[in-house]
RNA sequence: GCGGGAGUGGCGGAACGGUAGACGCACGGGACUUAAAAUCCCGAGUCCGCAAGGGCGUGAGGGUUCAAAUCCCUCCUCCCGUACCA
């Protein structure tokens, strides 16, 4: 009998899924578990091997958890809205639909051949009615709840894809897609609050299981900071000026103010002498990219002519505007301190703008302190400094917190204390107060794009904006044949009258529909609840099944979605927990990111495996040659799953040929019934028993099975004589996880008429009895360095092991001529003379 | 700049502070074969040595410890994230 995997791989999916084994039912007697793969979206050049890994990893350990005792659901399904799937279709010239629906079966029956235990009866598209019913009916709720509006603003516009984006999807300065430069563009969009959220989904990361490094990208991104804001007058005019700063405890430095140069106040307080030259800066800047901002390296900016006052201290202090203010942070308008910012002291140097330190450098601070002086005493601080530093040069920016001087009553004070008397100064006189503020900006959601869910809102003359009452979705995506991005901000829909043109929901009047899609990340930000209600018609989930399902157990994916998906999906259930439509607050309670599969390209670099660099491996000639068992365990076995791993070629020939080494000895091999006599293969079971299933715990798949080929190699060793049924049944249902296939045909191979993933029998746990042993190696060093390994029994005490130790050649002529110092000893594990 | 991760044989990688290099790839030798492939067995970090044996070894340099790939400090290289956020 020779193992041949493709005579028997389909026989065993096609009896997997005839008795429907993957399709999870909610169940009381079992727990649940949810494991969860990132959705991909349908590509017309199919899978590579590279996407295989974290699905590899997914059903491995579904099928552990289902032969662990669990009722587990582990659905799949198609991102199948939005850019990457609609410039596919165009570059393609087909429409979305027919290749949507192409790549979809393709990579179905790719994700099939690999045998993960997906239940298909579950499967979603987020670009089929049935479904994007419910992404518009989340835009409903979102809106219902105050965190969905429509503003008018310049937006990130990337002009290669003709929409707008969201923050997170640009990546310095360029889109996230297709890396041209992101420009600016003043169009209205609908927004979602997600700033709302900052705090939350900053707090509500602590309780996850998650890579650290995840968390810290998503709190790096939310990006709170705590300051305070100020209220600056600004001289012969009754407005004043608000700014935000970090460092009220250096407000007596500040020496000049800056607008963004998008500021409001600007056109207002520019005298007529400077008006040209702002203008002109003005126009500049809003002529710039994102990308020709930041790689200017010198500041730049022009000054309005008009003059603020400083409510510490009353110094009028002129008002400039500069780029490197950013009218999207804050208040749009800073104090500048050149003395303590390093942005400040460029500006300061560039334009010969006066520099006051207000800080002690921690030099200074300790030469006043060892002179003795006292920090209560603000003149006296003030006094002391001065003479021994106020006419020394001051040559570098000092940006780190210290002593405060030349701050009136303030001086003295540590900067954390001071900064807190300042605002509470300020706060008392209604001119300043203590603000926390978050970098996260509101999310853009509306899509300049036909391949999407139409927004569904109306708009009309009488009423203004009418949401699409629930009974009337979907608003359906009209079939069209020209679809390309216009490229002026109109969506493709506008130019169909016949689907812009409708009656007002309200008043019934003549009235517009929103011509914009909707953002593919909000239907990836929900479709976590849809699996366990795909079949739901009237609602988007019934509450009974994401009780008992969500939140998802273990979601593997990539971590290009760090910041993305996973900051979205997160927001969106927020809503839903805070309407009461779901009764958790987070999605995800156990994250995995796997490593890219790498191979060298094109470039001549180790790259991400794709097909555009040239270096893509096709799954499917893998498993015409090898089987679809190899493969899978070729991909975990590679390397530590989190991290990246470079193809090799010839490296899945050693787990092909341990499959094979495990066949040839099950098809081959005596079996004994009755309980296993051979002590050595009892040992060795129970310890790989114990590994495996710590290592499957702790997901170090790579570990597993290697684990799985050193217990093989020991089997065959034995199996001279016969090896027991049980042993041979007990590595076949751990070996299945892994390699499924092999495993049950194997199992039937053994007699059995019920497959593995059928019956679901026991799940081996080691037994200590048989991991006891009476005999154990001794390590014997001297000074740290190993010299005898004696295998000694365990009953030995310290002082009988050092009398055999010693004895040995190697310790006794290492010992020869020295004095012993003393020994250490690790019962049952070692021995250390210490010499000298 | 800042933040995070990684550096172990020819290669991918193992290793609760306690036998460094498990498991595999590639390689060398042997068996089988007319021959090759496949398979099976054996070998193998490196240096010296016929061998027994010994020295040196986890990016570099220090430190803690009886004992360091593992803990601490300094530095180097690579990868990822982020970037005028006041």
């Amino acid at each position: 009998m020779q193992y041949d995997p493709a005579s028997f791989e389909q026989k065993w999916r096609d009896i997997w899924e005839a008795k429907h084994l993957h399709h999870a039912q909610r169940d009381d007697k079992r727990p649940k578990y949810y494991c969860l793969d990132m959705f991909p979206y349908p590509s017309g050049e199919g899978l590579h091997v590279g996407h295989w890994r974290g699905y590899v990893l997914s059903d491995v350990i579904s099928r552990y958890m289902t032969l662990h005792g669990y009722q587990v659901l582990h659905p799949m399904g198609w991102d199948a809205f939005g850019l990457p799937a609609e410039n596919a279709a165009i570059k393609k010239g087909i429409h979305p639909e027919i290749q949507t629906q192409a790549a979809t079966s393709n990579m179905r029956r790719q994700l099939k051949d690999m045998g993960s235990m997906y239940d298909w009866e579950r499967e979603v598209n987020s670009s089929s009615p049935e479904y994007y019913k419910w992404t518009q009916w989340t835009f409903l709720k979102a809106y219902e709840a105050g965190l969905a509006y429509k503003k008018d603003a310049p937006i990130n516009w990337c002009p290669s894809c003709a929409t707008g984006l969201a923050d997170e999807e640009v990546k310095e300065g360029c889109c996230e897609r297709c890396g041209t430069a992101v420009t600016k563009k003043g169009l209205p969009q609908w927004f979602f609050a997600i700033s709302k959220y900052a705090q939350r989904l900053i707090d509500d990361l602590s309780g996850l299981e998650w890579p650290e490094k995840v968390k810290k990208m998503q709190i790096d991104w939310i990006g709170r900071s705590e300051g305070a804001e100020v209220r600056f007058g600004i001289d012969g005019f009754d407005d004043s000026l608000l700014i935000f700063t970090t460092r009220p405890d250096t407000i007596y430095g500040a020496s000049y103010m800056v607008l963004a140069p998008e500021h409001d106040l600007v056109a207002k307080i520019t005298t007529p002498q400077q008006k040209e030259e702002v203008e002109k800066y003005v126009a500049y800047t809003s002529s710039r990219t994102e990308v020709q901002r930041q790689e200017q390296k010198e500041k730049t900016g022009v000054f309005t002519g008009a003059y603020a006052l400083n409510p510490a201290n009353g110094e009028r202090i002129p008002i400039w505007i500069a780029d490197y203010v950013l009218m999207g942070y804050g208040t749009g308008a800073i104090m500048a301190v050149p003395a303590h910012d390093e942005r400040d002291w460029e500006f300061a140097k560039a334009f010969n703008l006066p520099i006051k330190q207000v800080i002690m450098t921690a030099e200074q601070a300790q030469k006043l302190e060892a002179a003795g002086i006292d920090w209560s005493q603000p003149q006296e601080v003030d006094k002391a400094w001065s003479e021994a530093f106020g006419s020394l040069p001051y040559e570098a920016p000092y940006c780190e917190l210290g002593r405060m001087v030349n701050s009136q009553e303030f001086s003295g004070m540590e900067s954390a204390v001071g900064a807190k008397a300042v605002v509470a100064k300020f706060e008392s006189y209604r001119v300043g107060r203590a603000v926390t503020n978050y970098r996260l900006r509101d999310w853009l959601v509306s899509r300049q794009r036909y391949w999407g869910a139409p927004i569904p809102m109306v708009y009309c003359d009488q009423c203004g904006i009418v949401p699409v009452p629930e009974n009337q979705l979907p608003v359906l995506l009209p079939h069209v044949d020209s679809y390309q991005p216009s490229g002026t901000g109109a969506s493709p829909l506008a130019a169909l009258p016949e689907f812009v043109n409708t009656t007002c929901p309200r008043c019934g009047g003549p009235a517009r529909r929103d011509t914009d899609t909707i953002s593919q990340w909000i239907c990836s930000s929900w479709y976590f609840l849809r699996y366990p209600s795909s079949d739901c018609q009237d609602k988007p989930w019934r509450r009974e099944d994401v009780d008992y399902w969500n939140p998802v157990d273990l979601y593997v994916g990539g971590i290009e979605h760090a910041v993305l998906h996973l900051l979205y999906s997160r927001f969106y259930t927020k809503i839903f927990y805070d309407l009461g439509l779901v009764g958790f607050k987070e999605p995800f309670t156990r994250l995995f990111n796997q490593g890219m599969i790498t191979k060298v390209g094109h470039s001549g670099r180790l790259e991400k495996m794709s097909k555009s660099k040239g270096n893509s491996v096709n799954p499917d000639d893998l498993v015409h040659k090898y089987g679809t068992d190899a493969l899978r365990a070729y991909l975990l076995f590679i390397g530590p799953p989190e991290l990246d791993a470079e193809w090799n070629d010839s490296g899945i020939e050693g787990v092909y040929r341990w499959i094979r080494r495990v066949w040839n000895l099950i098809t081959s091999v005596k079996v004994l019934e009755g309980p296993e006599e051979n002590s050595e293969v009892l040992k060795m079971t129970h310890k790989s028993i114990k590994k495996i299933n710590e290592d499957l715990t702790r997901l170090h798949l790579n570990t597993v099975v290697a684990a799985l080929m050193e217990w093989a190699n020991l089997l065959i060793s034995k199996a001279e004589k016969g090896l027991s049924r049980e042993t041979l049944e007990t590595y076949l249902i751990m070996m299945s996880p892994v390699a499924p296939h092999v495993a049950e045909e194997l199992w039937a191979f053994l007699g059995h008429k019920q497959g593995i993933f059928e019956s679901r029998p026991q799940w081996p746990e080691h037994e200590e009895e048989h991991l006891h042993e009476e005999e154990y190696n001794l390590v014997v060093q001297v000074n740290g360095k190993m010299r005898e390994l004696v295998r000694v029994p365990k009953s030995l005490e310290q002082s009988e092991l050092e009398a055999i130790a010693k004895e040995r050649p190697k310790v006794a002529s290492s010992l020869e001529g020295k004095s012993l110092r003393k020994v250490i000893y690790v019962p049952h594990k070692l021995l250390n003379f210490v010499v000298g």
